[in-house]
DNA sequence: TAGACCCGTCGAACCGGTTCGACCCTCAAC
DNA sequence: GTTGAGGGTCGAACCGGTTCGACGGGTCTA
């Protein structure tokens, strides 16, 4: 493999000149640029990325910390994750992933040992154990998802509490006077899922204002399970005339148990979810919903990352927090309730 | 942040007896090396990457070159990359993912730059572009994926011949006389998807063999399109008994459609697939089906690079072409046809 | 008691880049 | 004609590890 030195020799200049010359650090003369670029092209010459990291302390590497939860999602997980690869890419930095179940200290190892510019975490929980070793790091970090203490670290969430009181406020305005709203299972929470009561509860404070009543219920995260979870949750409350999902394996499951029990949406039951487009077109789920955006923030997290590495923002620049705005699809699942006599 | 000369200093030796007690290469007193230990802990010292990557010229980073393709099924892509990120974990390597849509410029930048020490492909086409750049690399590779020329690299892929093979043998022994196989779309072969048609033409093979009638369709990769799909192909055979699926979006479509021409598996219509096992489980698909193995294929990859890597591999120890056996779950969607008079 | 050998340690060189300060040369200004 | 400024190039130092050869001192053997 072709050194720097070797490009300097063919070209007959200085390593240094070479150096100039193809990083553009300093002025070089027209001549002695073509020749080095010349020797570089005909040699293959590409630079060795641990020697340049050591000389320049930065190695156009952002860390990716994933979890790969079995109640988390797969295709939302790697919506999340593409969008960050690909943004990365764009601005010039490659990926290094970890999806180490030890999170915290997979994350010492990577920003000590300077294998990255910079983090990016996914999954954050409310009390996120990664974060005090982050905020040691010299290396700055970019959150996607809101924890307890936003401190010393750039964060991007969906607006989860916006979200609530969309998706209540949407069916309220339509006339539905009984709703029930399908979470995450409570372990979620458990594990520090802060945006499911984050929802919830503003879905309560919007029923109440409303005049609604609203049942709160948590179903399983996965198959078979959350199709009887929707059955039982559909038979205890026969006069709910809405249906607001916050749990995307309820949403998949959602067609066969409407088709089981011989209702259709909007016409019986009014629903709406709280996922992806992406998620929606690839199972087909007829159902309205908050678009929850997981490669805008994987892009958002990477930008402002980016900019932090390079400086760009400007001296205490405060660290920002910044919610998406949730955005209602409509996908025709909802209308007024059955029996509902007041003009459109 | 400490450095190797800081712990050396602080320990009272030479920077060199510091690293020869802390890497283990070369002997060193009792009381030096833990005068040594002792003094990295205090310092909290962390190895800075880019500088052993330079000395020792291994980065103990393998390259994770995946693309991230609409009709790919995200969950069975997030299995492989979860079997290739644990795998190496273990075995004390880092993970860099490219998703970029040049995987051959991406490659050839990770392996020229030395940023990793071996490099595993996913979604490996027939004649696949990056498959030159990677045999001039100077870092091992490891393949998922079985493409049309495999020298120099080693190979990993369920077999899908056998695959294709053991279910309509499955079923031809059940007494079925007339199946549908229903694939990938074409246009996954005419990107080098040569699973779709190594399955397909085994599957023929078999049929002839047993003298079954096979019918061979096409489906979408997405819903709701191979929704209709499904129902077009029982509409044109309706003599059928038995569906096989090489498919994944017509797996988890496949339950409504037989709901909606009030159909059941097995009693009227017996249904192999083929997808993961933790797909069938997320999805709650009730059909036996031959496990695809996503994430044992990965780690067989990445153990196979780590040992090139490592040098483990014997001189001239040849390439690999490993192909998974294809294993039949039995979830009890297949049984004799109606009406088939014979002993069980 | 001399020589051979082994163990533990050290200093120096090296990996392949970047960057700093110095120097030379040319050209413009006085 | 001298001085100053600035563009272009070079050599040397540096980043932070690893590794090689040499060396001092102790033990074992002849």
């Amino acid at each position: 493999m072709a050194t720097i030195g070797d490009v300097a020799r063919a070209a007959g200049v200085a390593r240094s000149t070479a150096s100039y010359a193809l990083t553009g650090k300093r002025a070089v003369s027209d001549e002695v640029r073509a020749r080095v670029r010349q020797a570089a092209m005909e040699l293959g010459y590409t630079p060795n990325a641990g020697a340049r990291a050591l000389a320049t302390s930065r190695s156009n590497v952002i860390g990716l910390l994933a979890q790969f939860l079995p109640d988390e999602f797969a295709p939302a997980m790697l919506q999340y994750i593409q969008g960050v690869t690909d943004t990365a890419r764009d601005l010039g930095y490659d990926i290094l992933l970890s999806s180490d179940a030890d999170g915290r200290g997979a994350l010492k190892r990577i920003t000590d040992s300077r294998m990255v510019d910079g983090v990016v975490l996914l999954n954050v929980a409310e009390q996120d154990d990664r974060l005090p070793v982050l905020r040691d790091a010299a290396q700055p970090g970019a959150l996607v998802g809101f924890p307890g203490d936003c401190t010393g670290v750039d964060v991007f969430d969906l607006d989860f509490e916006e979200a609530g009181r969309v998706m209540v406020e949407h069916l309220a305005r339509l006339g539905h006077r009984e709703l029930i709203l399908v979470s995450q299972p409570e372990h979620v929470i458990e594990r520090g899922g802060a945006y499911v009561w984050r929802l919830q509860n503003a879905a309560v404070e919007a029923a109440a204002v409303n005049g609604v009543v609203l049942h709160t219920r948590y179903g399983s995260s996965s198959q078979p399970q959350i199709g009887r979870d929707l059955h039982a949750f559909l038979d205890a409350h026969p006069n709910a005339t809405g249906l607001l999902l916050n749990n995307e394996a309820a949403a998949a499951a959602l067609p066969t148990v409407l088709h089981e029990r011989h209702l259709t949406a909007p016409g019986d039951l009014s629903v709406v979810g709280r996922y992806s487009d992406e998620f929606a077109r690839t199972f087909s789920l007829p159902y309205s919903s908050i678009e929850s955006a997981p490669d805008r923030l994987g892009r958002m997290a990477v930008r402002q990352l980016v900019r932090r590495i390079e400086g760009q923002v400007p001296e205490n620049d405060p660290y920002v927090v910044r919610f998406v705005a949730p955005e209602l699809v409509d996908r025709g699942s909802t209308a007024p309730p059955l029996g509902d006599a007041r003009e459109p």
